[in-house]
DNA sequence: TTGAAAGCGCTAACAC
DNA sequence: GTGTTAGCGCTTTCAA
């Protein structure tokens, strides 16, 4: 493979020159330069990153890290949208992304910051990370910038990106209020999810500026499961038949609850309203489509990728991003009867 | 950052001896390799991955070429299974996977070679590529190790990964026979994708064989988008309302024929009965659940993962693996009345 | 069992 | 404008 000594050797000039002339530098000659490129062309020459990251001490490449990138999180467009959002901003700017293997048994006995280190990647966006992995103090605790998808962690190099989950929630119990529902039940998902808590908070936030009774046996964990969140929905819908509505935290568990509900023979919307989170793909697509908070997962991705160029430039001052959420009214909502 | 020299100068031993030491050769004396793993340890070492490949001429990484990493392309979750596939087997061989920016303006100026030998990767996986990308003759030329998802190229290098397409068609042809539909039409994707050709053979190969009549005016293309085989769709069906099947090259173009149907009042699958191909999460969840020809999308990233591997490490004969498809029978196909 | 030295391909002071 | 030189962090002969 060719190096920029054999173009000097060709050009007759020593390596620096040719280094400069290619990289762009004013104080080479017109002459000599265009030689330089003429010869680089003709011998294929391309530059080695390596070498040129090794002295330079910069590789223009974001980690990855993301533990959804698995069989199920195909059902749930989420990972994908954000990966796309993503690759957006970072190739626009021109980073490479480098997506770690935390699946590998090899990688998993590696630190975070020997995983980062050893590729020498400049920043990392971190996906999907849950409460209790060992990685999130590692996250905190090193000084290599890092951006977090929903996973409310800050300091000088780290940064998170969400959004309004309390807010969200609140919004969809409004609405089923708004309808008249008052018997209104929440499946959650599990305790090491962030959004979780805030969403459960938002929930009983809007069930109180409602004037409605919280119960604690009406809030379940569906593991953010569609087939765990038709079990406790079922479980839960038959023991309170008087429930109405069911706010649910995830798109996939509505989906869950839609299929106990039709399996019980509990019409959707007419005998129960469902609303759901995130707008995913499937939920416009299933009948009756599925009332849900969106969010804009594409619009996260890219937001991230920005707030961590910004980190790593020192442009950014701020290390928090909240993206906007929106209920979408589809057919899964109805007036109590 | 900690280097060898820093560990060397703590243990008081040459930088030759801690590389041996940490690199597990045999010829250290035990003691000098305890010392050297507890300093490491201490002082938070981790190897330079990029002083490392420089030397050694192999950086253990994969680059990806993914055309469809856009927003769209979350619809259906191909792009997403295969990569994930991918993600896997390479993450059990421990190498690490860069996302090259075919988005970016800056990077469509450099070639194929070049963006691969920048970043010294060791070989490339490229999706969905179309036929008229200036790449795809690159890749054929180049002598980087390459494997391609649904597109027969093949030399020393270069590989593919695919399922037999024409068989699948036939499948799909021969389901529809068996339910007693003559007057099958047929949606095919554009002309840029590979597979479309092979599909729209094994079309025309599965009526032959059935007997069928072939007329080209039943055969349009949906250029793979759900609107347009809509679109397409319902100026089919309204021209020749006598067509009781319809074939789809993919299961986003089915979804986009089944609301076709719906506009048009017509049933499926009482009145017509519709086909898709790939088996996305999407196909499942609909109502009426669609009937396809699914691919193993997962599997096809990891084989085509291993397959490049299998490349790299010369341990692979072949050049193609290819990855079996199944009728799944659901709800949008019936026997004709 | 260990070390000195060379070199991977590149950039960047600092001369000239 | 251009060349000399040193060095990024690592591996690897070759000697000792």
């Amino acid at each position: 493979m060719a190096t920029i000594k054999d173009i000097a050797k060709l050009a007759g000039v020593s390596v620096t020159t040719v280094s400069r002339a290619l990289n762009g530098y004013s104080d080479v000659n017109a002459k000599t330069r265009q030689k330089i490129e003429q010869i680089a062309k003709e011998i294929e020459y391309s530059p080695n990153a390596l070498a040129r990251s090794l002295v330079m001490k910069q590789t223009r490449t974001i980690g990855l890290l993301v533990s959804g990138l698995s069989r199920e999180g195909a059902k749930d467009n989420i990972v994908f949208d954000v990966l796309t959002g993503i690759n957006e901003y970072c190739g626009a700017q021109d980073y490479d992304l480098v997506l770690f293997n935390t699946t590998s048994s090899k990688q998993k006995e590696k630190t975070y910051a020997q995983l980062c280190r050893e590729r020498r990647v400049e920043g990392v966006i971190v996906q999907g990370i849950k409460k209790d992995d060992p990685y999130l103090i590692e996250i905190f605790e090193s000084n290599i910038p890092c951006v977090l998808i929903d996973v409310p962690v800050e300091n000088e190099t780290t940064g998170y990106i969400t959004t309004d989950n309390v807010d969200g929630s609140m919004k969809a119990v409004r609405y089923l209020a708004e309808l008249g529902h008052t018997n209104i039940a929440m499946i959650n998902g599990h305790d090491q999810a962030f959004v979780s808590k805030e969403r459960r908070k938002g929930f009983e936030l809007g069930m109180l500026e409602q004037g409605l009774p919280i119960r604690n046996d009406w809030i379940v964990n569906g593991e953010y499961a569609e087939l765990k969140a038709e079990q406790v929905g079922q479980e839960l819908l038959s023991e309170y038949p008087e429930i109405s509505a069911v706010f649910c935290a995830s798109d996939l568990m509505a989906l869950g609850v839609m299929r106990a509900a039709k399996q019980m023979g509990k019409k959707v919307p007419e005998e129960l309203s469902i609303i759901g989170y995130d707008d995913i793909t499937l939920a416009s697509y299933v009948t009756p489509a599925l009332t849900t908070i969106a969010q804009d997962t594409f619009r996260m991705g890219y937001a991230a990728a920005e707030l961590l160029i910004g980190i790593l430039k020192q442009t950014e001052e701020s290390r928090v991003r909240l993206i906007e959420n929106e209920l979408k009214i589809r057919e899964t909502t109805k007036e109590k009867t």
